[in-house]
DNA sequence: ATACATTCAGAAAACCTTTTCGGCGAGTTT
DNA sequence: AAACTCGCCGAAAAGGTTTTCTGAATGTAT
């Protein structure tokens, strides 16, 4: 009999089980399984005994119902599909188990109205948190004030600056983007962004702007070139670039699937890279970058870091510590074979 | 005032409350919200009104105490990083949100250790069941005969055929993809799959070998080229292939990123696809799909599909119908541009 | 007017744990 | 021997809900 159908008990050991089998009140057995003094160490050892014997597992909904503390946290993602939330959502996961904290999964899909019955749901569980994770780093409306528990937006922060919000920060990524290329001895830098309708396409342009202002350069074309975050637009965008700008020497792209189009496209212009033009790319997708030719540099967001930074915020709200406003945190330059000084 | 720190009662309402406003005690409260008899429509009418008006949400803690249900499952992963378990996840999750019940999340990081600690935190919580996602197809070891509720395996199948497992069907897949290639006139085809220690890798091959041995035909070179999963492995084998059997015409390939290798390398011999060869990858992972030039037919394994059936399993096996043995869902072909007839 | 059925509201128990407080017995002091 | 102190255990309450059962009030039949 390997399953649970047969013999075994439906019901799982409860205190008074224990106390029962060690012969002593469920008070006794309580206090001994916690650790707590006012118990003989012969008698905690003969409780923790029973327990083991019985393979109990204190009720945390009991627990939970008594001291007003669930332990558990609601993670509201607006959508699973996209590449963004599984990171921060991983961090955030990370983060609370390791402080015996459970994590409650909701998939709104982006859906408003699916995400109030989800959190109407986590609040009748009594969830002592909550993290709202977003695909984009546009603000996003808050849950609304009814929400009784903390709540810290992660990645898309909340428009009010009352809020908990952790992102990335997306014009330093830019900036830190162009100085990477900067000091490979790079001088005509493109930048082939997605959909300019996104907040983060605008705010790596600023910082891509900013970066080469301050080395006394500007982009090539004196503009990005914005378009969608596909591979088929990376490849378009550097044929465009090349023939306009034969002596363009960087690429900074908005994401990954971009600069994969690009390298292709490059090479098929018989342009080497890094030799005749360093690329770089943005996301840091393993699956894109470690299979590109030439191997893709690209910009990490540290959505990890995102996910466990919210998690470690929502902690201290919980505890009363509260710290509004608008986190956002630094993002890295992760080198590979597509970045290189000018040989 | 928008936030929860400011006058907001930090206690969340009650049945008490309810009853009090209302003017009625707590029991007729009860009844009245949860749309029992005995109360007169008048009743029932104030006491929804005094609910409304506190934002009263049931207390699930308490209720789950009570009923011995909480209403709550736990979905164990064993890598939320690979790509396999997110769609079982997702369809797991669509299933369970739409039944009302709630799904702890847990990412045990492949490790039997924080595995075993999970199933510790979620038998402590009360899960009326349990799921657990694998990231490979090879059977795994079952959780232990301590759980107390019924347990689900999604993906990776349990070794005991006496649990409940929902997977896709390698061979099926295998030949349908090979089923695909010779619908489109292609006689000459070649298997480029992955890691031969994965049980999908040998599943598809033997798939593919039926398929072909009921056409009369076998694959070129007589055996699967196995290798890794990478875009490196499938540019290489491509390579390889196309110099050893010039007259290849179709291919096989075990993964996406193979497949994208594998197209890289036929436009760079010359080769055009799907004039000169059809090309049919593996995962059907839009990124690297839609991507390709040309755009590339895949399997989909309906890995939400395979989420949401096994929910809808541990749903039964909760009501009491328990279905042992590992149930293998069919995967289909998603056509593109990569294969079509010969022209 | 009496006996009876019917409708609706409330009291109380149950679920399981934690914590406070009272009490009992043994050992110590004078 | 009396008065303490100290260590250890158990009774009981609390937390919020659901359900059963009792009881009150009203309406109906005789």
């Amino acid at each position: 009999m390997t399953n649970q159908t047969s013999g075994t008990p439906p019901r799982a050991a409860t205190l008074t089980d224990v106390a029962r089998l060690a012969g002593v009140s469920i008070a006794t057995a309580s206090k001994a399984i916690n650790g707590r003094d006012q118990v003989k160490a012969e008698t905690r050892l003969r409780v923790l005994e029973a327990a083991e014997r019985l393979s109990f597992a204190p009720n945390a909904l009991a627990r939970g119902l008594l001291k007003g503390r669930t332990g558990t946290v609601g993670l509201l993602t607006s959508d699973l599909e996209g590449r963004f939330s599984i990171p921060v959502l991983m961090g955030a996961e990370d983060a609370f188990g390791a402080g015996r904290v459970s994590v409650f999964l909701c998939d709104a899909r982006g859906d408003a109205i699916r995400e109030q019955h989800h959190v109407r749901a986590l609040l009748s569980r009594r969830v002592d948190g909550l993290i709202v994770v977003g695909s984009r780093t546009d603000p996003r409306p808050p849950l609304g004030a009814e929400v009784p528990v903390p709540v810290v937006y992660a990645y898309a922060p909340s428009e009010d600056p009352e809020d908990m919000s952790i992102t990335a920060d997306g014009v330093g990524a830019g900036r830190l983007a162009v100085e990477h290329l900067l000091s490979c001895g790079r001088r005509k830098i493109a930048h082939v962004s997605g959909d300019p309708a996104y907040k983060a396409a605008q705010d790596r342009a600023t910082g891509a702007a900013a970066a080469l202002e301050a080395a006394g350069l500007s982009l090539v074309g004196n503009q990005t070139y914005f378009g969608s975050w596909s591979e088929g637009w990376g490849r378009g965008a550097a044929r465009m670039i090349v023939e306009q700008h034969p002596d363009v020497d960087g690429f900074f792209c908005g994401s990954d699937q971009i600069a994969r189009g690009v390298l292709d496209a490059l090479r098929e212009l018989g342009r080497d890279v890094p030799g005749d033009a360093s690329v770089i790319g943005f996301d840091n997708w393993e699956v894109l970058t470690t299979n590109a030719r030439p191997q893709l540099t690209s910009v990490d967001m540290n959505l990890e870091r995102v996910g466990r930074i919210a998690a470690q915020r929502l902690f201290a709200a919980i505890d009363g510590t509260r710290r509004p406003g608008i986190e956002e945190l630094p993002c890295r330059v992760v080198t590979r074979e597509s970045t290189a000084p000018i040989s």
